[in-house]
DNA sequence: TATGAATGAGCATTCATTCAT
DNA sequence: AATGAATGAATGCTCATTCAT
């Protein structure tokens, strides 16, 4: 029923989806969620948290093993896109709502996700630039950013069914990405 | 007064934000903003009109001249990147809400002007990869997606008063999307 | 149990009060309740008939017993404090919710029990009056009102593990009613 | 309009009164009520506000008159009655709903007040006990009891167009508190 | 041009009630 | 006897929109 709502929100906004339509879509009338749910809100909140708590766990999985910066960069990448397609719903209502739902203090562990991540990527990023791997000639911040968009952003049009793997889309950004800040 | 709208919409949501919010911002009461709009939704439309508009001058007068397939690349990313700067607002909200707002026939321009953008963009990829200066192992599609997210969620977060020109970060964004996708 | 549901009705207000709140102090759940009654309204209605049953037995055996009208007033105070010590949460309900209750049907009895009530206490008044025991100078309808709703309102702030006995609290209200609280 | 809501407040109860029902009162439409109210709990709030700033009002200027102490109670009496004169609906909510909407911060001088209103009325008590112009086998807490409540209690059945005016309901409650019913 | 009072449909939420288990 | 999932009507409130002034 959490995917459920999820689903919805995602297709339809987080504030234009009406309690009726995420019951609608779990086949039940609209007060009926709420045996099941608290408010509208503690929705996302749960999709949210499901969705980062298994981001993070990914994410901390690579940074535990110990790679170099290029192949921590390339894992990263790879585990962004399997997150996608474990929580496809979930990463487009967060590209979405995050900054809104953000002045809200229940979902200040968005704001707490956000600067951790930007924080885990800059690292990678300048220790690949310190490492002579990657090319000193450009932001490491303009970099991250381009990268976070365009990853998370895939959230929008990925489909698991579709003609392209969440593997081979992230083999694809990391051809095009990499072989353009990789020293030569 | 539309600028205002525009910003108004773009940093709360179109759905979220009230029409006395937009009031407010523009100086007035919420009533009478109707002796200027006919409703909330025309407010939206102009300003995506006026927005797709410059926006389309602009390319058409790239494809005009007669560039190869990776300097009309490189004239491509310049005017994205420029257009944000003259329409912040505007490519904001149509990031968010274009896919919501296209739903209505009212809209149907959207979804034209997506369509056309789309066929642009693949049309100078292809043409790159024939005339061999663009990898012939990527997938254009993806690139397509890929370029098109990144440049536009740049909104987002670019400030014209920022650290960045427009300029600088269309610069960055070549020299890394472009040394990954030439043929070395 | 019912009990149970008299005292938080008396607590909260009948309106307000939920019937999964009325289960909770039963312990049990909200719908297990529809075992035991038909509906919350069937719930005040044997409260309250239970209450005023018992009421009427007391009150009539004082009417029964033959005495003077200034005695009559005595025991039916009295009797009034210790039906409030039996049955406070009751008395409370039947307080707050009798003048709304009474327009539906099902409580005509209350409204019949009131008019009851009122020509009890103007028979003993006027009959007191009329043997020169009381005042001729006093409207006895006032009179009738001011000690009704004195001592029914007991019931908000009476416990019966206070300081006062129903008794003690019986005997005051009569020093004060009979005699005045002026020095003589 | 406040006064409409008053009424109807008073009459049906605040918790089982719809916003809707007071809309229809004051002769419009639920949603319009709130271009003049922030929420049902304003209108109360204000409802209650402006009755217990009057009332306090009246009963300062007893108090400042320096009386002894049983023409003080007789004064505070007659504002007493004359304050359900002006509020009476007002007076009827204090009386209903007090205990209950106390328990809302926003209540909070519900309960100041009262606190203050029962330390003035044992302050006359007390006093006239010890001046010897009242009895001293009264408990005064008892007293103010019994009489606080049938004074407020009058205002669920006085009516400022019935057959007795505030005057004489205060005249005769003052007869018969002060001297009893009793004849001598 | 702008105001401000009102509209009315729609929303999230509550809650008495039902019922299969 | 009791559970727990579901119902659906009703509630307080919001908001785009209208309109007389």
């Amino acid at each position: 029923m959490l995917a459920t709502a999820a689903e919805v929100f995602a297709s339809r906004g987080y504030a234009s989806t009406t309690v009726r339509e995420v019951a609608d879509a779990a086949g039940m009338l609209g007060g009926s969620l709420y045996y099941h749910f608290d408010s509208k809100e503690s929705m996302v909140d749960e999709v949210l948290s499901v969705f980062l708590t298994d981001m993070w766990a990914a994410y901390d999985a690579v940074i535990a093993s110990g790679l170099d910066a290029r192949d921590t960069f390339r894992a990263l990448i790879a585990e962004s896109f399997r997150t996608i397609d474990r929580h496809r719903p979930a990463v487009v209502i967060y590209q979405n709502e995050s900054k809104h739902l953000a002045t809200n203090p229940r979902f200040a562990y968005l704001t707490d996700s956000q600067r951790r991540f930007r924080a885990m990527w800059l690292s990678v990023l300048d220790r690949g630039v310190m490492e002579g791997v990657f090319r000193a000639d450009l932001d490491t911040g303009l970099i991250y950013r381009f990268t976070r968009d365009t990853v998370w952003l895939a959230a929008s049009w990925y489909r698991s069914d579709g003609r392209l793997s969440a593997d081979e889309i992230a083999r694809q950004y990391m051809a095009m990405v990499l072989d353009g800040i990789v020293t030569t």
